[in-house]
DNA sequence: TATTTTATTGAAAGCGGTTTCATTTATTTG
DNA sequence: CAAATAAATGAAACCGCTTTCAATAAAATA
């Protein structure tokens, strides 16, 4: 590989020069550029990004931490960063969380150590505190997904608790009053204001809250399959059932006709994301958007504008969800 | 953030003997290692990576290109080599290649610019012309999921060919002979040789290839819902169908669902790749397991191996697939 | 034309590490 | 105990680029 050095002998200027011109600096002479510039193709040279990043003390890479890098949610997200990253000559190195407290601080960290100018999370084992402390910190990052009051201006994410809501809401709109619910893990935030949402939907239509038919799971498939399997099993009744999450959602519906239960007709069924394949399941699962390439390209955003200043964007700290009424959910004729 | 200078000064050593102590070198009295360890966590130092990359000429970071960031099939990949790489020490640098040859090259190229030591590249629209001349390249890379004679070395993949073979040998062991098959864009290699591999168990049956029964479309679900929309609407007689992946697979299923058509009661659906989500169609469906997971830590090891010394692993270039039976495909009664 | 200004350029000093080579100090060996 | 050998350390060069600062050349002003 060819080095400024190169370039400059053959071209006849300094290396100082050789940089000028491939930084576009102003005062350098067409002349010069023109021989600076051929030199430059005739060496194939391609400036060294490590030597570059020392000496200007940028790297122009941003670490991105995901919970997890598989599962439908996630990689729409990270498509999003990468093509908006890329487009503006920045590169993502990702690391993956898991989460696991000790794990995303690990992630965190590695990713610092790999020198990134700054940071996308998205976190949900770490606790406040140490994600404001990170912001005392040189290292500016983006939170997704998650609110927290004291550092709000970095906080990227979806009104859970609306969402939770609206989801509700539909389904005391369309006649039911016995509606159970699968949460997330409850320690989560999201899952938290989620459930809080269905609570206000419950309160405001007076439906008294039963805890016996609140389960909670662990967004999974799995812990859907948990929660409609408790339920049967309570003999409670129920004509809906809210899910925190579409992966449960799938769950649930797998055991309900596992068990003879016909959905929508028997009980009805409302997910939460969107993801991709909530639409091919059978029946097509209603659902509440989460416009995460939205959310994650406003993310490259303020990253583009806080940390490598390129234009003056508008930051949306907060997305609101809306419904998407699919099959799964049918109307219930009061008796 | 502290320098080796720092830690140099406050140790009282020079910065070479901190340096040696730092990588571990030899022939570093147990007294001075410990002065400077105390040194180092007094002042919280880190070394910087970069600076380290440059003296060293080694980044340390692995590119990764892969056609798509989101669906199923490429999260599993990528968690797979975070993971691994991680473990290592080292760290992914992502790209997307959108399955459009230049955006493959511009991606291969972003992450050469980017320094990275080596490369993990999942590429169907670049030519093998272009892959073998990069391996003339100093930058060493390994192919996933696709096989090219010259630098076969350099690929970890899966024998698609036998794939297919055994998914249409499991149908027609099944008792069907009349089977349509949807298949993916056919200038990519891995849809050619699955293809092949159809046609070969056709042929060892003695059934003859109809035309009609074939159609080629995108990998995508909406692919699916066009393959099956066009058998339909071609009134041609099949009793299966094979998909060249799980997401056509899916979106057959739904049209046949639409036109009520029963899977598998009047007509077997067999998919490719054993996404995680296959499990969670109603039925569940019947596929080849795709052992991305195996095939992604494998080329790992292969870069850890040719590139960073690590261990002698053994290499294992191809992967074979196997079928796992569910509920979307029936046994048909010869009559 | 002499004097300022302004536009171009080059030399050299970093950026924060690693590594070679020479030097000093500690150990062995004869 | 002197000489030879091995172990431990430091000085300085280097990795490839950016950037400050001073010097030179060109253009503008008086």
């Amino acid at each position: 590989m060819a080095t400024i050095y190169e370039v400059s002998a053959l071209s006849g200027v300094s290396k100082s020069t050789v940089s000028r011109v491939l930084n576009d600096h102003a005062n350098v002479s067409e002349k010069t550029k023109q021989k600076v510039m051929d030199a430059v193709k005739q060496l194939h040279y391609r400036p060294n990004s490590t030597a570059r990043s020392l000496a200007t003390n940028r790297s122009n890479s941003v670490g991105v931490l995901v919970s997890e890098l598989h599962g439908p949610f996630y990689g729409d997200m990270l498509t999003a960063i990468e093509i908006k990253l890329r487009a503006a000559g920045k590169h993502a190195i990702i690391a993956a969380g898991h989460s696991d407290a000790a794990s995303e601080i690990d992630g965190i960290e590695f990713l610092i150590e790999r020198s990134c100018d700054a940071l996308i999370l998205h976190v949900d084992a770490v606790s406040d505190e140490y994600l404001i402390g990170l912001s005392k910190n040189s290292i500016p990052f983006v939170l997704i997904n998650r609110y927290i009051e004291e550092i709000k201006e970095n906080c990227i994410c979806l009104d859970n608790e609306l969402g939770g809501y609206l989801a509700s809401k539909y389904l005391i709109d369309q006649g039911h009053r016995d509606i159970a619910y699968i949460s997330g893990p409850l320690w989560k935030k999201d899952a938290g204001d989620r459930i809080s949402g269905h609570k206000r939907a419950l309160a405001e239509a007076n439906i008294d809250f039963n805890a016996q038919l609140l389960f909670e799971a662990d967004f999974k498939v799995k812990g859907g399959c948990d929660g409609m399997s408790y339920f049967i099993a309570q003999k409670q009744k129920f004509t809906a059932l809210a899910c925190a999450n579409d992966e449960m959602a799938s769950g649930a519906m797998k055991v309900a006709r596992e068990n003879g239960i016909k959905v929508p007709s028997d009980c009805s069924i409302i997910g939460f994301d969107n993801v991709f394949f909530t639409e091919y399941l059978y029946p097509q699962l209603t659902t509440v958007n989460f416009p995460i390439k939205e959310i994650a390209l406003m993310a490259v955003r303020w990253i583009l504008k806080n940390e490598y200043k390129t234009k003056d964007f508008n930051i949306n700290n907060v997305f609101e969800p809306t419904i998407i009424a699919r099959e799964s959910v049918q109307y219930l004729p009061s008796k």
